[in-house]
DNA sequence: TGCACGCTTGCACATTCATGCAAGCATTGT
DNA sequence: ACAATGCTTGCATGAATGTGCAAGCGTGCA
């Protein structure tokens, strides 16, 4: 397992030969879907833990899709979950996704710093 | 158009509630794939623009699967591509994606500080 | 003990997607 | 003009994945 399947939390060093940072592919897949994007941002800006029936209504979809894809999320470790009698609480943690995406960006920035500076003008809006 | 499909270059902001950066759906399942995250790392090993038969021999598959996996990196603004003769050469285009990476990394942090706070074991290896 | 509530899991289905092979297109060289 | 090289595209196929419905499991309450 090296660059096929990694997540924050397994995800070894210096199999890559380019790259510093290994491209978290397992990661990406789990933020690589609307509705999860939108499950994110439902906990991003309710500011605290939600319960699952609270972060359905984010979406259309049935409340066992909601289920899977939060599931989904924790298992990318971007959530976290906690069981208070009959309700499953999420919410956020950040703390290795942040880090994992500087120390990407970082990556990219000292691998090929001549591409990054011969074009300024993507990612602007 | 808002968090459902939205690249680098035309992910517009404010439409999520509560991340200020948008959630890049394609751009993540461009990198979302063991072999596009191969092809990467191969172009950052070389640190110089590469044919698409150079770029070939970082997987196993054929060169036409290679050939649509750059078009898939190209069209989420991570690579770029020039033509000389007849070979097309392929080279990394960070600059957008660095800084992407970077708001977003800051967007998840400023919105739950707390989350971020109270656990800060993750993302080690 | 029985029931309601909250969430998860099993199953089926439709869609998406990665892949390989063959053919096609563009360019260069003879 | 013709052939060779380099890359892309059309087509078919198998695997992965998102989704909904129904059933199941855990918990609290009457």
């Amino acid at each position: 397992m090296n660059v096929q399947a990694c997540n924050l939390d397994n995800c070894p060093e210096g199999e890559n030969e380019g790259l510093r940072e290994p491209i978290a592919v397992e990661l990406f897949k789990a933020l690589a879907d609307p509705s999860r994007a939108a499950i994110l941002s439902s906990l991003a800006s309710a500011g605290r833990p939600l319960r699952v029936t609270e972060v359905g209504t984010c979406c259309p979809q049935d409340l066992s899709v909601v289920s899977r894809h939060l599931t989904i999320l924790r298992e990318a470790g971007v959530v976290e979950s906690e069981r208070r009698g009959r309700e499953v609480w999420y919410r956020l943690e950040t703390g290795g996704l942040v880090r994992y995406l500087r120390n990407l960006a970082d990556a990219f920035e000292s691998c090929c710093p001549a591409a990054s500076s011969e074009e300024g003008n993507h990612g602007e809006k």
